[in-house]
DNA sequence: CCAAAAGTGTTCGAATTACACCCATGA
DNA sequence: TCATGGGTGTAATTCGAACACTTTTGG
């Protein structure tokens, strides 16, 4: 049984945006690829490739990250679709945006000089090729909404970290500061902050205590119509 | 030049997800057509078609849209792409889905008819085909939120309304009541209605004032910092 | 002992909530 | 005149913003 015959067919990609922290740097940084294929040849861009037959757009997009980065099991979520008719000078291609926030330490040492990936910070961007530019603007201020409303931020954090380096990242993707006291009566108000008996030295003399975000704790609160609120300022 | 070669084409559809709201029946309304084609014929589902090969997807999205309904110069915004391998089985199809907030009395009083489009409350919605029940459940969560935060509200009442209206609206949307003085001391404080000199007389003998939304003072404010927010009770 | 970063409370104004009665009118 | 729906204000509380000094410790 043959339906919709008649009807034109798309090539479909997928592009994936992978935002992570730079907890030295305090910076954002967004996982680029150096393009192995014409057009635009050697140019930067996010990691992309074309859905395939039997595959979902998650499964495409997963397999594509895995494939040119050697990241896996990522949390991708599905952000914007892109289909202009002259996005892509090579042909007309349709492409659906995925996002997702990884711990820096997740990519292995060396992955990035193999896969040629590259951590580039989002403030100081090379040209992307085609409208890339345009959805990582797209993904970038998705991010900075959802952080307010969502812990996203502890997918960017390591497992342990500490209450200066959380609010070092809030500053990172706001690009202003935040109010000490503040954001730490806020954020430990939550209870979903679990202080560890342990400290982080390497920044301080005096050492700053070591936190676990409790997942657990979170979901119980969610269900009971805890609403996550940290617009600071 | 033929580049991309060997890679897989695919099937994309639009799904149009249009919102309206019944002053008189104080319940928002979601457009449904009955299915003209096999797979599914003659079942409950929203506005889509196939998009051309030499149409953007926003382009297919206002076509197919004005095909089926007669709706012309919607402002359509794109939520969000569903490409599970089974979710049509008709083939494998990709869809992108499409919502917009509409006056009811922009759909002219035949046009129902004349294209077997449908006005039923999302509240009792029949079985929609393959997966457009989510599609419909994402754009409606979608447009909660965004309630919210932009005065969407006001792409859904006429040029004139109430503030009970108003009122009306959100209770429709959040499904809970709204106390009627802070709401209304909230939505005035914003300085984005203007009262009239004519009063709404079907619904009580008193009468209650129409106003205007000055779609101008609220775009100086925004560029001000001024920050929307309807989240009440 | 001192430099450097971590940690800690209070006060003030604004915003949010809860809440109940009077008003205007047509029938 | 009365039933119906429209319109109004205030007090209590919570929340957000501003703000500066003390603590710890390795060198």
């Amino acid at each position: 049984m043959k339906l919709y015959k008649g009807s034109h067919k798309h090539l479909v990609a997928v592009d994936c945006i992978i935002f992570a922290y730079d907890i030295a740097e305090k910076e954002i940084k967004l996982l680029l690829i150096k393009r192995s294929i014409e057009p635009a040849k050697g140019k930067w861009s996010v990691a992309g490739g074309f859905v395939q037959d039997d595959e979902s757009l998650d499964a495409a997009a997963s397999r594509v990250l895995k494939r040119l980065t050697g990241l896996d099991h990522m949390h991708l979520s599905q952000s914007s679709t892109y289909g202009s008719l002259n996005r892509d000078p090579g042909a007309r291609v349709i492409s659906v945006s995925y996002s997702a926030l990884i711990k820096i330490q997740d990519l292995s040492p060396d992955a990035a000089g193999l896969y040629h990936a590259h951590w580039r910070s989002i403030l100081k961007l090379p040209e992307l090729i085609f409208d890339h530019g345009t959805m990582v603007a797209d993904a970038l201020e998705n991010l900075r909404e959802q952080i307010k409303r969502k812990p996203v931020g502890f997918e960017l954090l390591p497992e342990k970290f500490t209450l200066v380096q959380l609010q070092d990242l809030y500053e990172a993707l706001y690009q202003r500061p935040v109010d000490k006291r503040n954001f730490r009566k806020k954020i430990l108000a939550m209870n979903i902050l679990e202080k560890l008996d342990e400290k982080e030295k390497e920044t301080s003399r005096k050492g700053a205590w070591y936190y676990r975000f409790i997942r657990e704790r979170y979901q119980v609160l969610t269900r009971n119509g805890f609403y996550f609120n940290l617009d600071v300022n």
